[in-house]
DNA sequence: AATTGTTATGGTGTCGACACTTCTTTCATT
DNA sequence: AATGAAAGAAGTGTCGACACCATAACAATT
């Protein structure tokens, strides 16, 4: 019956309603459709997507442990606001978990693995939008350089981290804050030669060049900071 | 009404019936009482704790996303199954996550928290336990030493991650598996090295350190695997 | 006897309604 | 006019009931 009234969403076949808002805000969210900071409604959520509280609610507690939201009992839940220092907190984490996960990959990645991160690679050099110079880091999921090492480490925990809630909150500012680093060619030849480390079975120096490639583009976030500081732009940190 | 019927649990004032649930289930699951890989039954829960489904759910949720439960759509949720793979991961996550964490540290440390970092390390010399030889381990908390230097840290995503989700994992292990390293005197050792090192600010080598500290643990683990492998003891991974 | 189809039961997913808390607005008082 | 309290509105927290799915027990057929 619902089906008649239910917005023209992709609906999978055997999917839960909660499940479905579940994903259906978390890209919301990250695609700044619900802007950082602004205060979640249930009733108007709730009717937005046409279904009740119930699975809403289930579905904004699953948000929360992705950190996407902050909840306070009695009051609400609120979209994270993001901030250039948890942009710098978000780049140490993963500079250290995927160096990890690049000295793990190097010792279990079977051939047919590196063939098709090899593959990866071909894809985003062919694709138009690098071939312009203009962004590099656009690709998503399975088709994601960092995506498919994490998954290649073995490490069951660290996928479910890196992959499920960290990943989220990476596209979330890169898409709000458009921070695509404007390094396209050099990122690129970076993940080649980590490609290349990982081919040899050398996990050292895949760990060392993964952290080399994330820190770069840290340092370079850590910069702004010191900039805001001291010449002072209106950054965008006030929407209480 | 409902605290006539309800179970003497400590309740605090204020507090959701939600929040109080899952609190309550996370301890029952890093307990023991609710055995790794059995079943959850929703009506069977809220009768326990005498509550309606609704807030129970969404306890439920909230510890998948803690990685204790795992949820299959239509059918339910079960506790997690403790392997010893899945032990070594979580070491392998601890030992990048908290090296970086001392590293960060040693950069930010007050002296008061230097102070206090001590002073629960004498706190633990003091134990009985541990002067018995016993265990060291069984400290909670603010308590604990690596909790604090994580929390001084000030990343705030890294507290999360690993005071959050990992934290009551790491002690779900420790205690189903009664995993407390047998080397009590020289846990202590070296959390004191480490702790010199951040009162001269040496991030690098208190992250050396910290790697070392846990790396060992973990190596411990794997020869347990290996042993399991080749002579193979009955090990406790057949509930489904 | 084994296997498949059917029914029954238990459990999960979802809903609408109500209680209580929080915030807002309004009104009275100083 | 400004400050405070009180009433109202809005929203969150909780509940009980119903629909649908999955599994198990059972019956019928080969």
């Amino acid at each position: 019956m619902s089906e008649l009234i239910a917005l023209p969403s992709a609906e999978r076949e055997g999917e839960t309603l909660s499940e479905h808002v579940f994903r259906k805000i978390q890209s919301a969210i990250v695609q700044g459709e619900i802007a950082p900071g602004s205060k979640i409604s249930e009733p108007e959520l709730a009717r937005t997507y046409g279904i009740s509280r119930g699975p809403l609610r289930e579905a904004i507690h699953r948000l929360e442990g992705q950190n996407l939201l902050v909840r306070v009992p009695h009051v609400g839940a609120r979209v994270v606001s993001l901030t250039l220092e948890g942009l710098v907190e978000l780049f140490q984490i993963r500079e250290s978990l995927e160096g990890m996960a690049c000295r793990l990959a190097a010792q279990r990645m079977s051939r047919a693995e590196l063939d098709e991160l090899r593959r990866v690679l071909e894809t985003h050099e062919k694709d138009e939008a690098f071939q312009a110079g203009r962004g590099y880091y656009q690709q998503e999921g399975d088709y994601d350089f960092h995506y498919k090492i994490i998954q290649a480490s073995g490490n069951q925990i660290l996928t479910r981290i890196l992959c499920g809630e960290l990943y989220q909150l990476a596209r979330m500012y890169r898409i709000q804050y458009s921070a695509a680093p404007n390094r396209p060619r050099q990122a690129f030849a970076e993940h080649h030669r980590i490609l290349d480390a990982l081919a040899d079975g050398d996990g050292e120096l895949a760990d060392l060049l993964m952290r080399r490639h994330i820190g770069a583009s840290r340092r370079n976030i850590e910069q702004q900071i010191a900039q805001r500081a001291s010449g002072g732009a209106n950054s965008r940190r006030d929407q209480a």
